[in-house]
DNA sequence: GTCTATATGCAGATAGAC
DNA sequence: GTCTATCTGCATATAGAC
């Protein structure tokens, strides 16, 4: 793999495990067997190099939920095989994780890709809501930019009991009452 | 006040601000005006001074909570009450927020006080979601252990989508889309 | 493109004086 | 209890050789 290639991959994993403060370009150099010549070479320093990461996550997560929303079936089969679908719970989001980072929320253009990549996930899931509103599958009462945005939060927050209590199941059971809720 | 407490309330500060890798012991001193020697006379080091203000944290949010959840009404009165009081969304959850933090994770000692805490809103959102039951507020189909899990979730997931944003908004409306849940 | 040398200041303490 | 001195190593680069 070419140098820029590792050195923008191993942020994205760095960024994800120990966020924007945490990590040192010399953690970075390390990861990617690059040298410090070679990184500053390609970048002008950490904030360029963890904007190229952090765009990177937000194209992998688009993908990845696509990949269940865009499937066939109602809205709520497609919403549950979304919230359903096989995580790394422990591990968390690599985009939402960035939100708790003081300095990538302080520099807009660190807090842009995160932004524009949540917020692209709300509008999708309130676009398939919609769609299960006009097949009736939910009551015309229905918010489906808030039912969107519950839908996200759950997910996050899931990570964030699942992580504080060490076990994936604060997760499932949050995910699991959520999905009574909508499909009652 | 005292030295020892000025020392927990900036590490709080801190805590809640940057995350403990984030936070340097330098930067606890100037928040607290101590000195360095001051702070490594009363803990042992920076973990030590942690765990403290982690746990005044947690005791700080307990009883926050109890100041919604323990009040007249209906279980869904009270569980509205407590979604909808005021917060500096933007800031977050002071306790939540260290779930983030690597560290914090692979350290028994930090991770206990995040675990205890939350798990603790859980339980005790649990608690008034089964009287709800008792009372037919809730089908007897709801389970209140998920249900807790799920209004957590929301509440961690909404700082998250927020802070993400920029703005209290998604915060909001993922609030609104759980309780239309709730109360339909 | 990558390497080594060099630089300032902070991280996270320990030691001993006052 | 608090202060100052001291220490090792990392953070985050810049400069210039190869």
């Amino acid at each position: 793999m070419e140098t820029v290639e590792r050195l923008i991959r191993s942020t994205q994993e760095l960024l994800w495990e120990r966020g924007y403060v945490g990590t040192s370009p010399k953690a970075i150099q390390a990861a990617a067997d690059a040298g410090q010549g070679s990184m500053y070479h390609h970048f002008s320093g950490k904030a360029a190099l963890a904007r190229a990461a952090i765009e990177r996550s937000g194209t992998e997560l688009r993908a990845a939920a696509d990949e269940q929303l865009n499937t066939p079936g109602t809205a709520t089969d497609r919403i549950t095989r979304y919230l359903e679908r096989d995580r790394d719970v422990l591990r968390g989001c690599q985009v939402g994780r960035l939100a708790a980072d003081p300095e990538v929320i302080a520099d807009p253009e660190l807090r842009a890709p995160v932004d524009e990549t949540l917020a692209w996930l709300r509008g999708r899931l309130a676009e398939v809501i919609a769609e299960g509103k006009d097949n009736g599958e939910f009551a015309a009462t229905v918010d489906p930019q808030r039912l969107a945005a519950t839908i996200a939060a759950v997910l996050q927050g899931g990570y964030v009991l699942a992580r504080a209590a060490g076990s994936p199941e604060p997760f499932e059971q949050a995910v699991q009452g959520l999905l009574e809720l909508v499909k009652a």
